[in-house]
DNA sequence: TCTGGGGTCCTAGGACCC
DNA sequence: TCTGGGGTCCTAGGACCC
């Protein structure tokens, strides 16, 4: 007997679904070049820099007009003492080995002649609320995922099944280009797992779009390591399996998968092989914890460099409170991150009855933390973190707390 | 010459409750 | 005394991402 089922009736032709990733072509390095145009074709390092090289460039920012500055004045990584990473680094300079998250000590024995400029967030975050509000005018529903990247839901938007996508893809990269004079490049697919491969596809200021049909030609013969979701761990685990694309992954047998990585995991990973990814376009999102942490310029010890600690504890601690109240949020789980001069780190944190975003307050439950974390080694990192965010207005006070409490639970 | 800072999500054990 | 089966919350660590 034929199994009933709902299909669309045949005269509504229900859109197919087309969700875009749209990723900012080295944002950090390209809104730098708008600023320093003649450190076009020249290795450039962007990074954490500090001591020397910091001091020479913030001559450099607040006093002279920045396009004048010859290039010869810029910083080099010749000599460069400090303990920064690479942020981001030019084509030219990847020419030299160096890349992102290397140190920069390393770069600068492979490149010394390379220009560091120190990063600079504000500016970074200026451009990418710029370029979202030129996407969200075109098309509303959009994902943020960090400074230079969106989802954005083409299923909806008047022209977004237009050849497959490639339409609005188009006009969305030329009014950012019109508007900032960045680049991006776009991948378009029927969910966010493909859509995200997707636009690695014609970078950089390419578009890409994947059909269904295209898993097999173009997804399966890529490395595990593309799937978002899949770092290094996940990925040494499978190549001990022999599986090195996704095309091996999916000839796996689901319960293989959720017998050796988990069920979670190992069901997951089948959907993720087979191209299948539900997940919405998600425009709101709340945050779950705001934290600071610093790495220190020499590693301190806790008996000895007692009140140098001290004082950067208190400074992280009304760091994370002015964030919290600058945004408006309240949380209950205070906790810090400890990181000793071997690179270890732990965590300790304690939940609190009622929510709070004092710093005050904050120093005094993370002081408690520390008395428990081990205090022998020396330290290269401390961090302090704000968890079980509320907003302001919506944190349960301990009155109403009770109040809203069941006075038994009656299950039986 | 070691390796930033800001996040999210998952796991796993133990406490505690019904 | 031992034996259950959920469920939630808390804590610690770790993988992963930008």
């Amino acid at each position: 007997m034929p199994v009933p089922h709902s299909a669309p009736p045949d005269n509504v032709t229900s859109p197919i679904r087309r969700i875009a990733h749209l990723d900012m072509d080295a944002f950090y390095a390209s809104v730098e070049l708008l600023r320093y145009p003649q450190l076009k074709g020249l290795p450039v390092v962007i990074g954490g820099g500090r001591r020397h090289a910091d001091d020479a460039l913030l001559v450099q920012h607040s006093d002279t007009p920045l396009h004048k500055i010859p290039v010869a004045d810029f910083p080099l990584l010749e000599g460069y003492t400090g303990r920064g990473v690479i942020t981001t680094a030019t084509y030219a300079a990847r020419q030299f080995g160096v890349g992102s998250a290397m140190g920069l000590m390393k770069a600068a024995k492979l490149c010394p002649q390379a220009i560091l400029l120190p990063v600079d967030f504000a500016q970074y975050r200026h451009y990418s609320q710029r370029f979202k509000a030129i996407i969200t005018d075109i098309a509303p529903v959009m994902e943020n995922r960090g400074v230079d990247e969106v989802y954005i839901d083409f299923t909806h938007v008047p022209g977004g099944q237009r050849q497959g996508g490639r339409t609005l893809a188009r006009l969305i990269q030329k009014a950012i280009f019109d508007d900032t004079g960045l680049t991006c490049s776009v991948g378009v697919a029927p969910n966010k797992l493909l859509a995200k491969m997707a636009s690695e596809f014609h970078k950089p200021n390419g578009i890409a779009i994947v059909h269904e049909s295209d898993l097999e030609p173009m997804i399966w013969p890529l490395a595990c390591r593309k799937i978002n979701g899949i770092g290094p761990k996940a990925d040494e685990k499978l190549k001990l399996h022999g599986i090195e694309t996704i095309g091996q992954l999916a000839a796996k047998e689901l319960q293989w998968l959720m017998d050796t990585f988990g069920p979670r995991t190992g069901a997951w990973l089948f959907a993720a092989a087979h191209g299948q990814d539900d997940r919405p376009v998600e425009t709101e999102s709340e945050p779950v914890s705001m934290s600071r942490e610093t790495t220190f310029e020499r590693d301190l010890h806790a008996v000895r460099d007692k009140a140098e600690l001290g004082a950067l504890f208190t400074r992280l601690c009304e760091q994370v409170a002015a964030d919290l109240q600058r945004k408006g949020y309240v949380g209950k789980t205070i906790g810090i991150k400890l990181r000793y001069d071997d690179f270890k780190s732990v965590t300790r944190d304690i939940t609190i009855p009622q929510h709070t975003a004092d710093a005050t307050e904050i120093r005094r439950i993370a002081g408690q933390c520390l008395k428990r974390a081990p205090l022998h080694k020396r330290l290269r990192l401390l961090g302090v973190r704000v968890g079980a965010l509320a907003p302001e207005d919506q944190a349960d006070s301990a009155i109403q707390k009770v109040a809203k409490m069941p006075r038994t639970r009656e299950l039986f």
